[in-house]
DNA sequence: TTGTAGGCGTTATCAT
DNA sequence: ATGATAACGCCTACAA
């Protein structure tokens, strides 16, 4: 199939148009047309001569010239801090598959929890003049790097490009907004419910706006209920950090507290695994609950409690509104799951009975 | 900053060089070199005039067109299966960041496991013109697109651009191999030494090599031993695979099995919730055993005995192979993980006393 | 040091 | 229906 070179071609670059049009002894618009064809004017026979010619020569048009020429790209940047995360990775999926059937090419950038990187990314995708730009996870929360990452992203909407964020409500530009706020305290509510009075919180630093609206929710939920003040802890906004949270919190002294909140649940199930370590049984000596559900969620033991993110949703409706042209938000509801991380617990009277483990 | 419009721009545009030059008061080649300079051969005072232009205007260069001009892009695109899965997100995280130190940007695209699609997607890639193309576990196994896949890259690669696989042996481009065969055959030595015996496998259907090759390692290894040849489900490569085979082997019957070894991960984990949710106890009524070692092996319970693959370190490796002009392969190590999910078996007298459990 | 002009691979306009 | 030819935005000899 790739046989029969009649030397015709440069050495060492792809066939181009050019070559096509000649192989099948027509002109170069010819061959644009029937290749890549506005309307249905051009001669079958032709059509067909120039198809066999591009299959032999194993033609695929250049991209970057069409675009220049076109004036238009079909490609969509998403910036996210971190693909090995599962919250950025179902959001990407969510994302790759919509730009799939709008036959689109996703280009993906990782930001590493770095606003100055952050920013140096969406410039570099300007560059690329993409139709879209999906931000998602972007940490602007008081830095000075804020204005400039509004600024670049305004002069690209200016400029005729489409920018989403996702789950950044409060900056000027279409979002897909997650409940966070609620989310987190509708959890409250409900692990008050289940008779848990005295809490501690892993949250990670306040310029991370996922974190400290969730944070925020669950101690206004805690407020208005009259309960203490939880305990917070401030740590990394990953699975190591919820573990070292939970060390720190072990070490010390855990007593006062009966349930844990983290605020995404890698950090909770990271946390679960330090507990256990340091001999306190999540689920027995210990509630936790974490946020977003992931898949792992149901897979660890104690099943986490959480609060149900759609986040392949998220990807799908951020391009749904990147694509549509109308400019409203989206609002992805975030729904509280009661696993066995989170038992019922039993009243005071006969708590303090069942709490001592036998190898304590 | 991006106030004082003074209309010289076209609506809906992005600002191009020309009109950096005429808002310096130079020419365009004097522009250009300013700001993408090959030399330091522009006056300084002009160069200062250019780059406070640009700044004004927000221009950022148009990258289709640098690569059309300059005849070469700095895009390096990476193909995977599904981003969702930690599998792939790790190594696409690896990719990313080498990218990253490389200047480069990555344009991702989800092959989904149809190997048309892949093959497309291939197609579409090349006419983006990367520098480079990473497949990483792509399934040709048998299928007839693998000719025209290998085809596709073959063209590509004469056209310069470089092609590495990540866990495809046997396939005519520069590799990162995984050791499948080898772990899986210690992994099965290791299960041997620790007292079992009788195993079943979940594995994946054949087209995917990464599963057969460890199915294959695992088998030869227990061959070898002597040991009952294991029962083989097959199931999908994921947690929803792992689940239901497990689901099924309670069903048929679990007691000739002791221990059951499911080809990735993400398998094993869904294999342990059926069996939990069916009253087995996973590390205690049966040992389960994975590959790849992903990160939540050690939150769950029991800790998942596997098969540590540097997963990460296979896009970097991949990257460094792709940049690097030597054609050489790279061959990743797999090393096995003992954990609590396959305790120690008792010997065969004591085993009758221990196994029944309080509920049972 | 600077500007002029030609070229990169396509598409699109305009004659033919 | 087809073929010149002028863009598209940028880079880079070559000339000044």
């Amino acid at each position: 199939m790739t046989g029969m070179d009649d030397g015709s071609q440069t050495l060492s670059s792809s066939p181009t148009l050019h070559d096509v049009a000649r192989e099948a002894g027509v002109s170069i618009a010819t061959a644009s047309r029937a290749l890549n064809g506005s309307a249905r004017n051009v001669r079958s026979e032709n059509a067909t001569r120039v198809r066999a010619a591009a299959a032999k020569l194993g033609y695929e048009p250049h991209l970057s010239a069409q675009a220049i020429a076109k004036g238009s790209t079909r490609t969509v940047a998403l910036v996210v801090r971190d693909v090995a995360d599962p919250y950025f990775s179902s959001i990407a999926a969510g994302v790759g598959q919509a730009a799939e059937s709008a036959q689109l090419i996703v280009t993906m950038a990782v930001a590493d929890g770095s606003p100055e990187r952050e920013l140096e990314i969406v410039k570099t995708l300007r560059g690329q003049r993409p139709r879209v730009i999906i931000v998602a996870g972007s940490r602007v929360e008081g830095a000075g790097t804020r204005d400039a990452l509004v600024d670049e992203l305004q002069e690209y909407r200016t400029a005729g490009g489409r920018v989403v964020m996702i789950s950044q409500r409060d900056l000027p530009f279409s979002t897909v907004a997650i409940d966070n706020h609620g989310g987190a305290e509708r959890l409250a509510r409900a692990l008050l419910g289940l008779g848990y009075r005295r809490f501690a919180v892993f949250h990670a630093p306040a310029e991370i706006r996922t974190s400290s609206d969730r944070h925020a929710g669950f101690v206004a939920a805690l407020r208005s209920a009259g309960v203490p003040e939880p305990l917070a802890i401030e740590t990394g906004f990953t699975r190591a950090g919820g573990y070292g949270a939970a060390r720190r919190l072990v070490e010390q002294g855990i007593e006062g507290v009966e349930a844990v909140f983290a605020v995404n649940d890698v950090m909770a199930i990271g946390a679960m695994t330090a507990f256990r370590d340091a001999g306190v049984v999540p689920g027995v000596d210990i509630g936790v609950a974490g946020f977003d559900d992931i898949g792992s969620a149901v897979d660890v033991v104690p099943a986490l409690t959480s609060v149900a993110v759609p986040l392949q949703e998220a990807g799908l409706a951020a391009m749904r509104l990147a694509l549509s042209d109308d400019t409203g938000d989206v609002r992805l509801p975030a729904d509280v799951v009661l696993r066995e991380s989170t038992p019922r617990r039993a009243p005071a009277g006969k708590r303090q009975a069942r709490r001592p483990r036998p190898g304590a």
